[in-house]
DNA sequence: GTGAAAGCGCTAACAA
DNA sequence: TTGTTAGCGCTTTCAC
């Protein structure tokens, strides 16, 4: 496939009567090259076309300077903001990132994790797909002293720390809120409990239910892939109750925006009808009217904290199982789709 | 860091008493070895902890199987489409994907051109940067034989197809349906002209216009980053210009909400006092009311085709030059943000 | 169906 | 400040 035949630093260095070890010391900045030498170096490399070769460099010095990031998709503003997040740090400290999605399945999970292990990442951070079970998938790589790190969707492990928010504090403020607002009657759209993201924040609702003397009713927890398609269907099922709820809590806003719209499109009112509250602070919700009122979560931060976490570990200056995890700042945002003000 | 010594197979050979050529053909699948064989060293290297090290693959086979794509963003939901596309195809095809953003910059954007170059993607798809200038940081890829594709925001080179929209058609058809409402001073907001995406579509505008016999005014086109803040911006400017404008087209949905939603709180009745129509139909554009109308952006089947095409030209079959570029379908959606009928 | 030998391009360790 | 030597782990070539 290639029309000429690669440019090593041997060709270089017989070029300029040096040694490989030199010609290899000047591109890389050394110190101990003179200013002179470096330039007659990096001169000719230009002009005879070489180009580093990372396979050679890794195969002898066994560092790769790369994270591996595997996440569900990338196609939220949350996750975007994590990914912008982690690659600032990581570039800084001079590493590369790696990201590749499991798309919400696990077995595409396994598969990623093991092509990063393969590809010598020095370290890994994860937020699981929706039906991931189990750490077993992550041995391989703490066996060979890998770093796992978990941010977002997490998974208990000894060995690796977890960045996350107080999900459970944070669904409890979502449903005191709706609570404090009148509702009696409140839905909790949310995912696989078996994500400590979803089961935290159905513990929070729980716990604000109780606290109000509400009983539970299991009915009213909705488990789903909270996708555009569950805020759809979610929508017909309510409609479908009687009594209608008076309140909806979903654990994603792009979720409560398409539930909110069919709603609305059968003549149901929001919040007089029905009040809203959604998770994640994105875009949309600052878009659809009424607008939705939410849970901030703070992705540009959680995605720094994790690199340099995960990056301080690497260069040796701090364990990173010396924390089991880093809880970041995360607040109620009240908006018009949950003021209804009942009482 | 690590903390035992890397399994290799050679380790694997000794152990079952043959040679490494033996144990990586095994490992290889290869039809020479018998299934009898094959089992006792695919057995032996899980029970070693064997990893396949693809850093000396890569380096004696000369082939990394691996896809490098460069984009401006992926939180999109057009870029994601195209990424799913592609990965599709990729993975089918046993190419692995190597993803970056360029954030918009061409300095960023050259950086990991270079990146690439250096990690010797077999190819190379690139949508480029807001502020790209020039094809000549390709010009390295391009001489080793390293093919290079561009898709939705594309370059012209001799030896780079490009995968598009008709984007001229469709600026003309957006412009033309707001004409067909009834019109008259329609605003274009768009991006850097040096981008054919952006520059097409103004073309097509000024072509409906001119059809319509309505003289071009140059102030109602108006330049950004097509971002959520150049929606509110250009709101603000709008909400000065007098007369008003009765029409407004916008390169990108997202913006569009945000401008819309800006003129909405500021008492401007859509479309009764404006008509609106984006670009991309993103999910957005059905959540918002009123709905945005808006041009169809075939994503997941870019990316697919894209992937196709260097993957065919990669495996010998078809030659990439064969082709200047290939244009997808895209079409008119209209909903209610641009029906004002004031005929 | 299996093996021996060579070498991909780089850098670590040691030497001068 | 520069050089020598050796070897990272794999696959290719040729041989049987």
């Amino acid at each position: 496939m290639y029309s000429e035949k690669e440019v090593t630093i041997y060709d270089i260095a017989k070029r300029l009567d040096l040694s490989a070890t030199t010609v290899s010391r000047g591109l890389k900045d050394n110190p101990a090259i003179s200013k002179k030498t470096k330039k007659r170096i990096t001169d000719v490399a230009v002009e005879m076309g070489y180009r580093f070769n990372t396979f050679a460099s890794n195969l002898r010095s066994k560092r790769t300077n790369t994270i591996g990031v595997i996440i569900p998709r990338m196609n939220s503003s949350f996750m975007s903001d994590v990914l912008a997040g982690m690659e600032k740090v990581a570039n800084e400290a001079n590493y590369n990132l790696i990201i590749s999605q499991s798309l919400e399945s696990a077995d595409k999970e396994a598969v990623n994790i093991k092509t990063m292990f393969n590809n010598r990442v020095d370290g890994l951070m994860v937020s699981v797909a929706y039906n991931t079970n189990g750490v077993s998938q992550f041995e391989m790589l703490l066996q060979k002293g890998v770093p796992v790190l978990f941010f977002d969707r997490t998974l208990d492990h000894p060995m690796c720390p977890g960045i996350i928010i107080d999900n459970q504090k944070s669904g409890y403020l979502a449903t005191r809120h709706l609570l404090d607002q009148g509702c009696k009657n409140i839905i909790h759209i949310t995912g696989n409990q078996e994500r400590n993201v979803y089961s935290e924040r159905q513990k929070g609702y729980e716990s604000a239910l109780a606290e109000a003397g509400i009983e539970l009713n299991k009915d009213q927890t909705f488990v789903t892939m909270l996708d555009e398609q569950a805020g759809i269907d979610c929508a017909e099922q309510i409609l479908k109750m009687s009594p209608l709820p008076d309140g909806v809590f979903v654990d994603n806003d792009n979720c409560a925006a398409n539930c909110m719209m069919k709603l609305m499109d059968s003549g149901i009112k929001i919040p007089e009808d029905i009040a809203f509250i959604g998770f994640n602070n994105d875009p949309i919700s600052k878009i659809i009217r009424p607008a939705l009122s939410t849970i901030s979560y703070p992705g540009v931060e959680m995605g720094q904290i994790a690199a340099r976490k995960l990056i301080s570990h690497l260069n040796g200056q701090q364990n990173i199982n010396s924390t089991n995890s880093i809880v970041l700042r995360s607040e109620l945002i009240v908006r018009d789709s949950s003021l209804c003000n009942r009482l």
